[in-house]
DNA sequence: CTGAAAGCGCTAACAC
DNA sequence: GTGTTAGCGCTTTCAG
């Protein structure tokens, strides 16, 4: 079974005794075909062991059922759950997702995007709102459905699925207020690439601005979002500020090791600080301590957005581009 | 750039006045090009945003840059990574990953290889070594590199890359005997899909046996693991038995939900009751009680996996199948 | 070094 | 209902 030397539609229908295109719309229960010539060509592929070629389908068909997922990093739960969410959506379909890592990188971007669209995919689900000029143009002229998801602050291209990074900083800013909150921190990582903890970032800082507030330290650590980094730069920031009340953190697992230093530090948490994370990780609810998160629906996200491509694959008219915009639900953890 | 009414090949030879046969080869680099023509194909490819139709090419060339992955779960970090260093590995190669997802389910994964398969991909990596009969003929006859990756303990189909549960579960074991623990629980779920798990369990079961004891109580809840799930199991064994001196988890999940339940209960941890995970996931080092685990080289099973392939598709000979063992190092956290 | 012919395996479009 | 004819866009031959 090579990909050279394979049974093929032809030998199969030459086994049923019928001809190819019997023996293709038989098995694709295509067209009208008698009930006998389903059951041999059916029967037929069977005992062959016949796979199918899915290359040579896709490119007589003029579209593929491969569909396009690019995400800025597999090492990060949150993305690997939108990848879940979209092995969920299409299950069934005969999509097959193939995916594309960028690190976060415009560059990487740009060129895993430029493959993706040479499979002629069904359509393209990629991460965030903010591509390089070109990127956007690609997707742009891509004449296929592309969902952008996580991000509801900009403009896309076509459909969306998320919710706003912005309006999600700026929420949990007044709830932390609300609670009496006065003196913050900000502890996060990698900026200068990840759009959307600085989203959240400007959407925190700016309520904090209309309360006549304003972070009383902020620690961004280069590289990767880890516990570890979480623990270390709390460690550092509550050392130079005993008063924070709050700690802002760009995600959970910074979060959960700032509450881990607070424990082997003997800090009172929430009493004395309050630390906040983001997106609501499996792990939050089960911390020691309480900590406050925004609970995110990646999965949610990522059964959406390939249902989109799922129904624009069907329908023929271009419907106008849908929106799902998500609410993250703030969790206080009290 | 539709799918159809997209440029092609012949454009940008017509563009570029020359066959289409010198253009494909100045694009790819194959054959001997002159210098002026290359460039001047390149330019125009360029120019017009040529972007290459790779199901044509691959069914031309009877082999595909596609890359299968067959998961267990999306929502597993651990597969993530495996996810992420195949991703490193194909990088700059060309290849593009395809994944799926077979939820633990036999049924399912033969489904997903034959999907893969029916797109005659390059290679496939597929996650243990633990497949429905049906879908191992599948992968026997595929006749493309098959890499199983993430196990050791069977007979691999081809390529293998991981290492042995079953000797990992067993020197875990064999060194919190020497830590002088002789109360052991078990705590575990889902093991009736995850082989993997299991083969840790067996290990550490027989070398408790060996040292002529057993465990004193095992818990293995339904579903998914998680670190809830891991909080309360292990507050159900330790309230029913006190006296406990250590308890495996099937993974790290799971043993820090244990020592999340250990902190709020008082419990002193590794003094009283040592916890023991599995993989070394990044947050246990930063845990505020020390847990012990087995560092799984996650990341790099993925490179290697993905290397073997590249080298398989590249070398035109059939070498000797690889197998690369790795040794999970022992981590008991103090 | 370059090009023309002949497919890769399948399906759309049209016959019958 | 079924078969025939043409390709899909590229690469492999093989001839210059």
């Amino acid at each position: 079974m090579d990909v050279k030397n394979r049974i093929t539609l032809a030998e199969v229908a030459v086994a049923a005794g019928v001809s190819k295109m019997t023996a293709s719309r038989a098995l694709r229960g295509a067209g009208d075909v008698s009930r006998s010539n389903i059951d041999k060509v059916r029967q037929a592929a069977r005992d062959m062991g016949y796979v199918g070629n899915h290359l040579a389908s896709s490119l007589s068909g003029q579209r593929s059922s491969l569909i396009g997922v690019v995400v800025p990093s597999m090492a990060n739960v949150v993305f690997a759950e939108v990848l879940a969410g979209i092995a969920d959506g299409i299950e069934g379909s005969g999509l097959q997702p193939v995916f594309g890592v960028t690190d976060y990188d415009l560059e990487k971007e740009y060129e895993v995007i430029r493959n993706m669209l040479s499979w002629s995919p069904a359509g393209l689900i990629v991460t965030g709102l903010d591509q390089s000029h070109d990127a956007r143009r690609l997707l742009e002229n891509a004449n296929i459905p592309v969902v952008q998801v996580m991000d509801m602050d900009g403009v896309p291209v076509d459909a969306c699925v998320g919710f706003s990074h912005h309006a999600a900083g700026a929420a949990m800013a007044e709830a932390l207020l609300a609670l009496g909150r006065r003196k913050f921190g900000y502890v996060g990582c990698g900026l200068y690439a990840d759009f959307r903890a600085k989203k959240r970032l400007e959407g925190f800082s700016e309520a904090l601005t209309r309360a006549g507030l304003s972070f009383v330290i902020t620690r961004i650590s280069e590289g990767f979002s880890t516990v570890k980094g979480g623990r270390e730069l709390t460690s550092q920031i509550v050392g130079a500020n005993p008063d924070l009340d709050c700690i802002y953190y760009s995600n959970d697992d910074l979060a959960a090791g700032g509450a881990f230093h607070c424990i082997s530090a003997g800090l009172s948490v929430p009493d004395e600080l309050i630390l906040t994370g983001f997106n609501g990780l499996e792990f939050v609810k089960s911390l020691p301590v309480s900590i406050a998160t925004s609970l995110t629906p990646r999965r949610e996200i990522g059964q959406a957005a390939a249902r989109i491509v799922l129904d624009s694959a069907r329908g023929d008219q271009a419907e106008p581009p849908a929106r799902i915009e998500f609410q993250p639900k703030i969790d206080l953890g009290v």
